[in-house]
DNA sequence: AAACATCTACGAAGTTTTTCGTAGTAACAA
DNA sequence: TTGTTACTACGAAAAACTTCGTAGATGTTT
């Protein structure tokens, strides 16, 4: 059975407790505020930068505790988040239902685009020749 | 300047105007509700099967229009409606978000997760192998 | 102890998106 | 003409999601 799929405020949270591990509610919300992660896209371009209320990510974190997206440590007074959702299977059930939204079920088409928009580095383009290769394997002449 | 992201709704609406071309609200609600394209992923499981209203259909489409996602030509008293955003382009807007929301900016992971789920046939990896042989010849050794 | 800070829980307001009922009008058939 | 069907427009309810104020408890500082 799967988890329903996460809100978008919901995964912001799940990205951060994957990045950062088990943590309170004030961490998450903290990072939610100063993305110290100008790795790639360019946020916060202009205008009202947006700040996220402390009970606003906490009663968002106790909706997930519902759901089971995450757990939680109750020992001491400040309890602690974990996600309980496995980052790469979240992912993958999300990438599914993106490619039906957005590209009527054709992966291979989300493929090219994102290839085609994105550089990517010589290993990364090794990793995928190598996918590609074992797919040709698996897959001979029909 | 860009038009707002589509609702999970309008995106519905818009891949049917996509591949249906200029279509009538009638139209477009039947296909909405026989998703007559079994191609490859499994919807309608189980349960209730979710009937969209006419009214409902025609109140997003209208919505779209305001919005200039959808033009119409209101020469008959049936309106006929077209999509008024690329295709290609939007599915990149998306898949840029997309990107940023569930893998943390990161399209080569999302790529190589794409290639490994989904099958892909001999035409679709030697199509990507050739661009994988152009984005090399574009950036060769640093 | 008293004042202050921090944390959870909870409820409700605010926003956005979806759904639908109803009214008015045009087209059409009997 | 009269009745029936198909269509748009509109408003408001319903549902989903987000934000926040407030209360109560616990910990900390002076």
């Amino acid at each position: 059975m799967q988890t329903s799929k996460p809100t978008e405020s919901e995964l912001e949270i799940l990205q951060l407790l994957w990045e950062l591990g088990p943590s309170t509610v004030r961490t998450v919300n903290e990072h939610l505020n100063n993305p110290q992660k100008p790795a790639r896209s360019g946020r916060r371009s202009s205008g009202a930068p947006r700040e996220t209320g402390y009970t606003t990510t906490l009663k968002i974190m106790q909706i997930m505790y519902e759901k089971g997206l995450v757990g939680r440590d109750e020992e001491g007074r400040t309890h602690i988040y974990s996600a309980a959702v496995n980052e790469q299977e979240t992912q993958s059930a999300l990438l599914r239902q993106f490619v039906d939204a957005a590209y009527r079920g054709s992966a291979m088409k989300l493929v090219l685009q994102a290839l085609g928009n994105h550089e990517a580095n010589q290993s990364e383009i090794d990793e995928i020749k190598a996918l590609l290769a074992q797919i040709e394997q698996n897959q001979p002449e029909p």
